[in-house]
RNA sequence: GGAGGGGUACCCAAGCGGUCAACGGGAUCAGACUGUAAAUCUGACGGCUCAGCCUUCGCAGGUUCGAAUCCUGCCCCCUCCA
Protein backbone atom coordinates (compact mmCIF):
# COMPACT_ATOMS: atom_id res chain seq x y z
CA UNK A 1 0.00 0.00 0.00
CA UNK A 2 1.13 3.28 -1.12
CA UNK A 3 1.89 5.99 1.71
CA UNK A 4 -0.62 7.87 2.37
CA UNK A 5 0.58 11.19 0.73
CA UNK A 6 0.59 10.15 -2.43
CA UNK A 7 -2.30 8.29 -2.07
CA UNK A 8 -4.36 11.31 -1.24
CA UNK A 9 -3.07 13.34 -4.03
CA UNK A 10 -4.05 10.92 -6.68
CA UNK A 11 -7.51 10.25 -4.58
CA UNK A 12 -7.89 13.62 -4.39
CA UNK A 13 -7.52 14.71 -8.85
CA UNK A 14 -10.08 15.35 -10.55
CA UNK A 15 -12.81 15.27 -7.39
CA UNK A 16 -14.80 18.01 -6.89
CA UNK A 17 -15.29 17.60 -3.32
CA UNK A 18 -14.16 15.07 -0.45
CA UNK A 19 -16.64 15.43 2.60
CA UNK A 20 -14.25 15.25 5.07
CA UNK A 21 -10.89 15.51 3.89
CA UNK A 22 -9.16 14.69 6.93
CA UNK A 23 -11.01 12.10 7.95
CA UNK A 24 -9.95 10.52 4.55
CA UNK A 25 -6.56 11.22 4.96
CA UNK A 26 -6.87 9.64 8.77
CA UNK A 27 -8.60 6.34 7.41
CA UNK A 28 -5.70 5.98 4.97
CA UNK A 29 -3.26 6.61 7.47
CA UNK A 30 -4.74 3.35 8.83
CA UNK A 31 -2.82 1.60 6.18
CA UNK A 32 -5.30 -1.38 5.73
CA UNK A 33 -7.57 -1.90 2.68
CA UNK A 34 -10.95 0.48 3.15
CA UNK A 35 -14.55 -0.63 1.86
CA UNK A 36 -15.23 1.83 -1.18
CA UNK A 37 -18.53 1.88 -2.46
CA UNK A 38 -20.48 3.30 -5.70
CA UNK A 39 -23.87 2.19 -6.74
CA UNK A 40 -25.31 2.14 -9.67
CA UNK A 41 -28.71 2.35 -11.34
CA UNK A 42 -28.99 -1.12 -13.14
CA UNK A 43 -31.85 0.63 -15.18
CA UNK A 44 -28.92 2.34 -17.58
CA UNK A 45 -26.64 -0.61 -18.71
CA UNK A 46 -25.21 1.68 -21.27
CA UNK A 47 -22.23 3.18 -20.00
CA UNK A 48 -20.81 6.29 -21.75
CA UNK A 49 -17.64 8.21 -20.48
CA UNK A 50 -19.83 10.04 -18.13
CA UNK A 51 -19.36 7.46 -15.97
CA UNK A 52 -16.40 6.05 -16.20
CA UNK A 53 -14.92 9.55 -14.28
CA UNK A 54 -16.57 7.57 -11.07
CA UNK A 55 -15.29 4.68 -12.43
CA UNK A 56 -12.07 5.93 -13.14
CA UNK A 57 -11.74 7.36 -9.59
CA UNK A 58 -12.92 3.78 -8.17
CA UNK A 59 -9.60 2.22 -10.25
CA UNK A 60 -7.73 4.87 -8.35
CA UNK A 61 -8.83 3.20 -5.12
CA UNK A 62 -8.47 -0.18 -6.17
CA UNK A 63 -4.91 -0.02 -7.69
CA UNK A 64 -3.98 1.45 -4.18
CA UNK A 65 -5.00 -1.84 -2.68
CA UNK A 66 -8.58 -1.08 -1.39
CA UNK A 67 -11.56 -3.46 -1.88
CA UNK A 68 -14.16 -1.39 -4.54
CA UNK A 69 -17.96 -2.95 -3.76
CA UNK A 70 -19.45 -1.99 -7.15
CA UNK A 71 -23.47 -1.93 -5.76
CA UNK A 72 -26.08 -2.51 -8.49
CA UNK A 73 -29.48 -0.14 -7.24
CA UNK A 74 -31.64 -3.29 -7.92
CA UNK A 75 -33.90 -2.59 -5.12
CA UNK A 76 -33.38 1.32 -5.60
CA UNK A 77 -34.27 0.85 -9.13
CA UNK A 78 -38.35 0.23 -8.35
CA UNK A 79 -37.96 4.07 -6.67
CA UNK A 80 -35.74 5.54 -9.20
CA UNK A 81 -33.65 8.34 -8.06
CA UNK A 82 -36.04 11.77 -8.04
CA UNK A 83 -34.87 14.06 -10.65
CA UNK A 84 -37.35 15.82 -10.92
CA UNK A 85 -38.61 14.74 -14.19
CA UNK A 86 -41.59 12.80 -13.34
CA UNK A 87 -40.58 10.20 -15.27
CA UNK A 88 -42.63 7.37 -14.06
CA UNK A 89 -40.45 3.80 -14.00
CA UNK A 90 -41.51 0.54 -15.59
CA UNK A 91 -40.19 -1.69 -12.47
CA UNK A 92 -37.54 -3.89 -13.78
CA UNK A 93 -38.10 -7.67 -13.66
CA UNK A 94 -35.35 -9.72 -12.02
CA UNK A 95 -33.87 -11.11 -15.30
CA UNK A 96 -33.62 -7.20 -17.06
CA UNK A 97 -31.48 -6.81 -13.48
CA UNK A 98 -29.76 -9.70 -13.70
CA UNK A 99 -28.88 -9.26 -17.63
CA UNK A 100 -28.34 -5.29 -17.33
CA UNK A 101 -25.83 -6.49 -14.49
CA UNK A 102 -23.93 -8.75 -16.82
CA UNK A 103 -23.75 -5.79 -19.14
CA UNK A 104 -22.05 -3.90 -16.50
CA UNK A 105 -20.07 -6.02 -15.57
CA UNK A 106 -18.42 -6.46 -19.34
CA UNK A 107 -18.29 -2.36 -19.71
CA UNK A 108 -17.07 -1.74 -16.43
CA UNK A 109 -14.01 -4.88 -16.51
CA UNK A 110 -12.48 -2.92 -19.22
CA UNK A 111 -11.31 0.06 -16.26
CA UNK A 112 -11.94 -1.87 -12.76
CA UNK A 113 -9.78 -5.47 -12.60
CA UNK A 114 -12.93 -7.91 -12.01
CA UNK A 115 -10.46 -9.90 -9.70
CA UNK A 116 -10.46 -7.52 -6.75
CA UNK A 117 -14.22 -6.33 -7.56
CA UNK A 118 -16.76 -7.16 -5.06
CA UNK A 119 -20.34 -6.54 -7.27
CA UNK A 120 -23.58 -6.41 -4.76
CA UNK A 121 -27.17 -5.58 -5.20
CA UNK A 122 -28.89 -3.51 -2.78
CA UNK A 123 -32.12 -6.13 -3.03
CA UNK A 124 -29.46 -8.40 -0.25
CA UNK A 125 -30.07 -6.77 2.09
CA UNK A 126 -33.64 -4.44 1.38
CA UNK A 127 -35.81 -7.15 0.55
CA UNK A 128 -35.63 -8.93 4.33
CA UNK A 129 -36.06 -5.18 5.60
CA UNK A 130 -39.50 -5.62 4.80
CA UNK A 131 -42.24 -2.60 5.67
CA UNK A 132 -42.02 -2.37 9.19
CA UNK A 133 -38.12 -1.78 8.84
CA UNK A 134 -38.58 0.32 6.48
CA UNK A 135 -40.83 2.61 8.52
CA UNK A 136 -38.52 2.49 11.13
CA UNK A 137 -35.99 3.69 8.76
CA UNK A 138 -38.41 6.19 7.30
CA UNK A 139 -38.79 7.60 10.53
CA UNK A 140 -35.38 8.25 11.81
CA UNK A 141 -35.37 11.12 9.76
CA UNK A 142 -37.06 14.24 8.88
CA UNK A 143 -39.49 15.81 6.42
CA UNK A 144 -37.54 19.22 7.18
CA UNK A 145 -34.68 17.47 6.79
CA UNK A 146 -35.64 15.81 2.95
CA UNK A 147 -36.91 19.54 1.85
CA UNK A 148 -33.51 20.49 2.43
CA UNK A 149 -32.18 18.30 -0.39
CA UNK A 150 -31.83 20.94 -3.31
CA UNK A 151 -33.95 19.39 -6.07
CA UNK A 152 -36.93 18.77 -3.24
CA UNK A 153 -36.50 22.27 -1.96
CA UNK A 154 -36.67 23.92 -5.39
CA UNK A 155 -40.17 21.94 -6.14
CA UNK A 156 -41.60 21.69 -3.13
CA UNK A 157 -41.22 26.18 -3.63
CA UNK A 158 -42.49 26.16 -7.15
CA UNK A 159 -45.46 24.29 -5.84
CA UNK A 160 -44.58 20.98 -8.07
CA UNK A 161 -45.20 17.76 -6.67
CA UNK A 162 -43.00 15.43 -5.09
CA UNK A 163 -44.69 11.85 -4.34
CA UNK A 164 -43.91 10.49 -1.13
CA UNK A 165 -41.87 7.47 -2.25
CA UNK A 166 -39.33 9.80 -3.71
CA UNK A 167 -38.21 10.49 0.02
CA UNK A 168 -37.22 6.95 0.07
CA UNK A 169 -34.47 6.80 -2.47
CA UNK A 170 -31.56 8.68 -0.27
CA UNK A 171 -33.04 6.74 2.73
CA UNK A 172 -32.57 3.24 0.57
CA UNK A 173 -29.23 4.63 -0.39
CA UNK A 174 -28.04 5.55 2.85
CA UNK A 175 -29.12 1.90 4.55
CA UNK A 176 -27.10 0.50 1.48
CA UNK A 177 -23.99 2.12 3.09
CA UNK A 178 -25.31 0.75 6.70
CA UNK A 179 -25.22 -2.76 5.01
CA UNK A 180 -21.94 -2.73 3.44
CA UNK A 181 -20.54 -0.61 6.25
CA UNK A 182 -18.83 1.82 3.99
CA UNK A 183 -15.42 3.85 4.73
CA UNK A 184 -15.93 5.94 1.44
CA UNK A 185 -18.50 6.24 -0.84
CA UNK A 186 -18.24 7.74 -4.44
CA UNK A 187 -20.92 9.51 -6.35
CA UNK A 188 -21.54 12.52 -8.49
CA UNK A 189 -22.00 16.14 -7.38
CA UNK A 190 -25.87 15.74 -7.82
CA UNK A 191 -25.36 12.99 -5.27
CA UNK A 192 -24.52 15.07 -2.43
CA UNK A 193 -27.16 14.39 -0.63
CA UNK A 194 -27.92 10.85 -0.46
CA UNK A 195 -23.96 10.55 0.63
CA UNK A 196 -24.37 12.59 2.85
CA UNK A 197 -27.74 10.45 3.90
CA UNK A 198 -25.09 7.25 4.56
CA UNK A 199 -23.06 9.04 7.31
CA UNK A 200 -26.51 10.00 8.89
CA UNK A 201 -27.21 6.20 8.66
CA UNK A 202 -23.99 4.97 9.57
CA UNK A 203 -23.68 7.28 12.74
CA UNK A 204 -27.73 6.24 13.77
CA UNK A 205 -26.09 2.57 13.66
CA UNK A 206 -23.03 3.14 15.94
CA UNK A 207 -20.80 2.97 12.75
CA UNK A 208 -17.94 5.70 11.09
CA UNK A 209 -19.47 7.61 8.96
CA UNK A 210 -18.12 6.93 5.63
CA UNK A 211 -16.08 9.85 3.95
CA UNK A 212 -17.77 11.18 1.12
CA UNK A 213 -15.96 11.63 -2.43
CA UNK A 214 -17.37 13.52 -5.03
CA UNK A 215 -16.95 13.72 -8.86
CA UNK A 216 -18.07 16.05 -10.97
CA UNK A 217 -20.30 15.76 -13.58
CA UNK A 218 -18.64 15.44 -17.49
CA UNK A 219 -19.76 17.94 -19.85
CA UNK A 220 -21.14 16.45 -22.96
CA UNK A 221 -19.61 16.70 -26.99
CA UNK A 222 -22.08 20.42 -26.45
CA UNK A 223 -19.53 21.23 -23.63
CA UNK A 224 -22.35 22.88 -21.96
CA UNK A 225 -24.65 20.01 -20.40
CA UNK A 226 -24.12 17.11 -19.00
CA UNK A 227 -23.30 14.21 -20.82
CA UNK A 228 -26.28 11.86 -21.18
CA UNK A 229 -27.62 9.49 -23.68
CA UNK A 230 -30.69 11.65 -23.69
CA UNK A 231 -29.24 14.06 -24.69
CA UNK A 232 -27.47 12.32 -27.31
CA UNK A 233 -24.41 14.28 -26.81
CA UNK A 234 -22.56 11.26 -25.19
CA UNK A 235 -19.54 8.87 -25.84
CA UNK A 236 -20.92 5.70 -25.53
CA UNK A 237 -17.92 3.24 -24.37
CA UNK A 238 -19.45 0.10 -26.48
CA UNK A 239 -19.20 3.08 -29.46
CA UNK A 240 -16.97 1.88 -32.96
CA UNK A 241 -13.25 3.36 -32.39
CA UNK A 242 -14.02 5.31 -35.47
CA UNK A 243 -17.02 7.04 -33.74
CA UNK A 244 -14.90 7.26 -30.78
CA UNK A 245 -12.08 9.00 -32.87
CA UNK A 246 -14.19 11.24 -34.63
CA UNK A 247 -16.61 12.60 -31.42
CA UNK A 248 -13.65 12.93 -29.50
CA UNK A 249 -12.03 15.00 -32.27
CA UNK A 250 -15.44 17.14 -32.29
CA UNK A 251 -14.86 18.44 -29.15
CA UNK A 252 -13.80 22.13 -28.46
CA UNK A 253 -10.39 22.62 -27.91
CA UNK A 254 -11.73 24.13 -24.30
CA UNK A 255 -13.59 20.87 -23.51
CA UNK A 256 -10.19 18.56 -24.46
CA UNK A 257 -8.89 19.71 -21.02
CA UNK A 258 -11.80 18.86 -19.06
CA UNK A 259 -11.67 15.32 -20.55
CA UNK A 260 -8.28 14.73 -19.92
CA UNK A 261 -8.15 15.58 -16.63
CA UNK A 262 -11.42 13.63 -16.00
CA UNK A 263 -11.26 10.72 -17.86
CA UNK A 264 -7.25 10.58 -19.00
CA UNK A 265 -5.42 7.67 -16.65
CA UNK A 266 -1.89 10.02 -17.41
CA UNK A 267 -0.17 12.00 -15.10
CA UNK A 268 -1.05 14.77 -13.81
CA UNK A 269 2.23 16.27 -14.80
CA UNK A 270 2.18 15.31 -18.18
CA UNK A 271 -0.93 17.30 -18.69
CA UNK A 272 0.35 20.22 -17.33
CA UNK A 273 2.76 19.36 -20.20
CA UNK A 274 0.83 19.26 -23.21
CA UNK A 275 -0.84 22.90 -21.66
CA UNK A 276 2.70 24.02 -21.90
CA UNK A 277 2.88 22.70 -25.18
CA UNK A 278 0.10 24.35 -26.77
CA UNK A 279 0.84 27.67 -25.07
CA UNK A 280 4.07 27.25 -27.35
CA UNK A 281 2.48 26.59 -30.59
CA UNK A 282 1.74 22.96 -30.74
CA UNK A 283 -1.67 22.15 -32.58
CA UNK A 284 -4.25 21.56 -29.47
CA UNK A 285 -5.83 18.95 -32.43
CA UNK A 286 -2.63 16.47 -31.90
CA UNK A 287 -3.24 16.71 -28.23
CA UNK A 288 -6.69 15.64 -28.84
CA UNK A 289 -5.71 13.14 -30.89
CA UNK A 290 -3.02 11.62 -28.06
CA UNK A 291 -6.85 11.99 -25.94
CA UNK A 292 -8.50 9.73 -28.71
CA UNK A 293 -6.03 7.11 -28.79
CA UNK A 294 -5.93 6.62 -25.03
CA UNK A 295 -9.75 6.43 -24.89
CA UNK A 296 -10.23 4.05 -27.74
CA UNK A 297 -7.27 1.62 -26.49
CA UNK A 298 -9.00 1.59 -23.59
CA UNK A 299 -12.02 0.55 -24.30
CA UNK A 300 -10.86 -1.31 -27.96
CA UNK A 301 -7.26 -2.19 -28.39
CA UNK A 302 -3.98 -0.14 -29.59
CA UNK A 303 -4.33 -1.62 -33.04
CA UNK A 304 -8.14 0.03 -33.26
CA UNK A 305 -7.03 3.20 -32.01
CA UNK A 306 -4.30 3.10 -34.89
CA UNK A 307 -6.60 2.47 -37.06
CA UNK A 308 -9.09 4.92 -36.82
CA UNK A 309 -6.13 7.75 -36.54
CA UNK A 310 -5.15 6.30 -39.78
CA UNK A 311 -8.85 6.45 -41.27
CA UNK A 312 -9.14 9.52 -40.35
CA UNK A 313 -6.11 11.52 -41.40
CA UNK A 314 -7.76 9.73 -44.67
CA UNK A 315 -11.04 10.94 -44.91
CA UNK A 316 -10.64 14.61 -43.19
CA UNK A 317 -7.21 15.70 -43.80
CA UNK A 318 -6.65 14.14 -47.69
CA UNK A 319 -10.27 14.28 -48.74
CA UNK A 320 -9.99 10.58 -49.76
CA UNK A 321 -12.89 8.27 -50.25
CA UNK A 322 -12.73 5.31 -46.75
CA UNK A 323 -12.21 1.91 -47.77
CA UNK A 324 -14.98 0.61 -46.60
CA UNK A 325 -18.99 2.13 -46.75
CA UNK A 326 -22.67 0.75 -47.32
CA UNK A 327 -23.46 -1.06 -51.14
CA UNK A 328 -26.44 -0.80 -52.46
CA UNK A 329 -27.77 -2.09 -55.35
CA UNK A 330 -31.18 -1.17 -56.83
CA UNK A 331 -33.37 -1.44 -59.97
CA UNK A 332 -34.52 0.94 -62.36
CA UNK A 333 -36.05 1.14 -65.36
CA UNK A 334 -34.30 2.20 -68.63
CA UNK A 335 -34.84 5.82 -67.66
CA UNK A 336 -32.49 5.10 -64.54
CA UNK A 337 -33.03 7.32 -61.40
CA UNK A 338 -33.27 10.18 -59.97
CA UNK A 339 -30.30 10.99 -57.99
CA UNK A 340 -32.42 12.91 -55.37
CA UNK A 341 -34.66 9.70 -55.03
CA UNK A 342 -31.14 7.44 -54.84
CA UNK A 343 -29.71 8.89 -51.76
CA UNK A 344 -32.57 8.66 -49.94
CA UNK A 345 -32.95 5.25 -50.70
CA UNK A 346 -29.37 4.65 -49.90
CA UNK A 347 -30.51 6.40 -46.53
CA UNK A 348 -27.78 9.11 -47.57
CA UNK A 349 -30.41 11.59 -46.43
CA UNK A 350 -33.65 11.36 -44.32
CA UNK A 351 -35.89 12.79 -47.94
CA UNK A 352 -36.09 13.36 -51.08
CA UNK A 353 -37.06 17.13 -49.97
CA UNK A 354 -33.51 16.98 -47.84
CA UNK A 355 -31.28 15.46 -50.95
CA UNK A 356 -32.89 18.27 -52.88
CA UNK A 357 -32.02 20.97 -50.30
CA UNK A 358 -28.29 19.21 -50.09
CA UNK A 359 -27.72 19.49 -53.61
CA UNK A 360 -28.74 23.11 -54.01
CA UNK A 361 -26.17 23.59 -51.13
CA UNK A 362 -23.74 21.90 -53.28
CA UNK A 363 -23.30 19.09 -50.69
CA UNK A 364 -23.71 15.90 -53.04
CA UNK A 365 -20.79 14.66 -55.01
CA UNK A 366 -20.80 11.44 -57.27
CA UNK A 367 -17.22 9.96 -57.69
CA UNK A 368 -15.96 13.26 -56.48
CA UNK A 369 -17.54 15.50 -58.74
CA UNK A 370 -20.04 18.02 -57.41
CA UNK A 371 -23.52 17.18 -58.49
CA UNK A 372 -25.49 20.36 -59.53
CA UNK A 373 -28.87 19.91 -61.01
CA UNK A 374 -31.58 18.82 -58.74
CA UNK A 375 -32.86 16.72 -61.20
CA UNK A 376 -30.08 14.82 -61.81
CA UNK A 377 -30.46 11.14 -63.25
CA UNK A 378 -28.51 8.27 -62.62
CA UNK A 379 -28.53 6.00 -65.52
CA UNK A 380 -28.91 2.19 -65.34
CA UNK A 381 -26.21 -0.18 -65.71
CA UNK A 382 -23.64 2.31 -63.88
CA UNK A 383 -21.80 2.20 -60.23
CA UNK A 384 -20.98 5.29 -58.47
CA UNK A 385 -19.75 6.39 -54.99
CA UNK A 386 -22.14 8.87 -53.82
CA UNK A 387 -21.25 11.42 -50.77
CA UNK A 388 -23.32 14.08 -48.76
CA UNK A 389 -21.28 16.27 -46.68
CA UNK A 390 -17.89 15.19 -45.57
CA UNK A 391 -18.89 12.21 -43.76
CA UNK A 392 -21.71 10.21 -45.27
CA UNK A 393 -20.87 7.92 -48.53
CA UNK A 394 -22.54 4.92 -49.80
CA UNK A 395 -21.63 2.55 -53.18
CA UNK A 396 -24.33 2.20 -55.52
CA UNK A 397 -25.12 0.44 -58.36
CA UNK A 398 -28.23 0.48 -60.56
CA UNK A 399 -29.02 -2.83 -62.01
C1' G B 1 -65.55 16.98 -6.04
C1' G B 2 -64.63 22.49 -7.32
C1' A B 3 -61.61 26.61 -9.68
C1' G B 4 -57.92 28.08 -13.05
C1' G B 5 -53.83 27.38 -16.69
C1' G B 6 -52.08 24.69 -20.87
C1' G B 7 -51.45 21.17 -25.31
C1' U B 8 -47.91 24.64 -32.12
C1' A B 9 -42.68 21.35 -36.15
C1' C B 10 -36.63 17.34 -32.87
C1' C B 11 -36.76 20.66 -28.08
C1' C B 12 -38.10 25.53 -26.11
C1' A B 13 -41.35 29.16 -27.82
C1' A B 14 -44.33 33.18 -30.78
C1' G B 15 -48.80 33.57 -33.46
C1' C B 16 -54.85 34.35 -31.71
C1' G B 17 -59.72 34.93 -38.90
C1' G B 18 -56.54 35.81 -44.50
C1' U B 19 -49.96 38.09 -46.52
C1' C B 20 -48.69 30.87 -42.13
C1' A B 21 -45.28 25.34 -43.95
C1' A B 22 -46.19 29.00 -39.49
C1' C B 23 -41.51 34.85 -35.81
C1' G B 24 -37.41 33.80 -32.56
C1' G B 25 -33.84 30.65 -29.88
C1' G B 26 -31.53 25.82 -29.27
C1' A B 27 -30.25 21.26 -31.54
C1' U B 28 -29.12 19.35 -36.29
C1' C B 29 -27.32 19.45 -41.35
C1' A B 30 -24.64 21.88 -45.38
C1' G B 31 -21.19 25.58 -47.42
C1' A B 32 -16.94 28.84 -46.64
C1' C B 33 -12.73 29.32 -43.88
C1' U B 34 -9.33 26.74 -40.84
C1' G B 35 -5.48 24.10 -37.08
C1' U B 36 -9.97 19.29 -36.63
C1' A B 37 -16.01 16.50 -37.20
C1' A B 38 -12.39 23.12 -32.66
C1' A B 39 -13.73 28.39 -33.19
C1' U B 40 -16.01 31.87 -36.57
C1' C B 41 -19.20 33.34 -40.63
C1' U B 42 -23.22 32.12 -44.18
C1' G B 43 -27.29 29.16 -45.45
C1' A B 44 -30.86 25.25 -44.91
C1' C B 45 -34.13 22.96 -41.66
C1' G B 46 -42.73 19.01 -42.94
C1' G B 47 -43.29 15.68 -47.22
C1' C B 48 -43.49 14.61 -52.53
C1' U B 49 -43.40 12.36 -58.94
C1' C B 50 -40.05 19.67 -56.20
C1' A B 51 -40.27 26.65 -60.55
C1' G B 52 -45.73 22.81 -58.85
C1' C B 53 -48.38 19.89 -55.49
C1' C B 54 -49.77 17.48 -50.79
C1' U B 55 -50.29 17.00 -45.39
C1' U B 56 -49.40 19.72 -40.50
C1' C B 57 -50.50 23.64 -35.10
C1' G B 58 -53.83 17.46 -28.88
C1' C B 59 -58.41 14.57 -31.30
C1' A B 60 -63.31 14.85 -33.75
C1' G B 61 -66.92 17.84 -35.66
C1' G B 62 -68.95 22.93 -36.83
C1' U B 63 -69.09 28.37 -38.39
C1' U B 64 -66.72 31.00 -42.63
C1' C B 65 -65.18 32.48 -49.36
C1' G B 66 -61.06 31.41 -45.90
C1' A B 67 -59.16 28.81 -39.23
C1' A B 68 -53.15 27.30 -35.79
C1' U B 69 -56.40 31.43 -34.79
C1' C B 70 -63.91 31.56 -33.60
C1' C B 71 -67.80 27.66 -31.66
C1' U B 72 -69.10 22.50 -29.68
C1' G B 73 -67.69 17.81 -27.75
C1' C B 74 -63.73 14.59 -26.30
C1' C B 75 -58.64 13.19 -24.66
C1' C B 76 -54.18 14.46 -22.07
C1' C B 77 -50.88 17.53 -18.79
C1' C B 78 -50.14 21.14 -14.78
C1' U B 79 -51.47 24.27 -10.46
C1' C B 80 -54.67 25.73 -6.49
C1' C B 81 -58.90 24.65 -3.11
C1' A B 82 -61.51 20.41 -0.73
Amino acid sequence: MADWQSAFAELQRGAEEILLEEELIAKLKEGKPLKIKAGFDPTAPDLHLGHTVLINKLRSFQQLGHEVIFLIGDFTGMIGDPTGKNVTRKPLTREDVLANAETYKEQVFKILDPAKTTIRFNSEWMEGLGASGMIKLASSQTVARMLERDDFKKRYANGQPIAIHEFLYPLVQGWDSVALESDVELGGTDQRFNLLMGRELQKGQAQRPQTVLMMPLLEGLDGVQKMSKSLGNYIGITDSPSDMFGKIMSISDDLMWRYYDLLSFKAIEEISLYKEQVAGGTNPRDIKIALAKEIIARFHDEAAAEAAHYEFIQRFQKNAIPDEMPEFTFEAGTEGMAVANLLKEAALVASTSEAMRMIKQGAVKMDGEKVADQKAIFNSLQEAVFQVGKRKFARVTLS
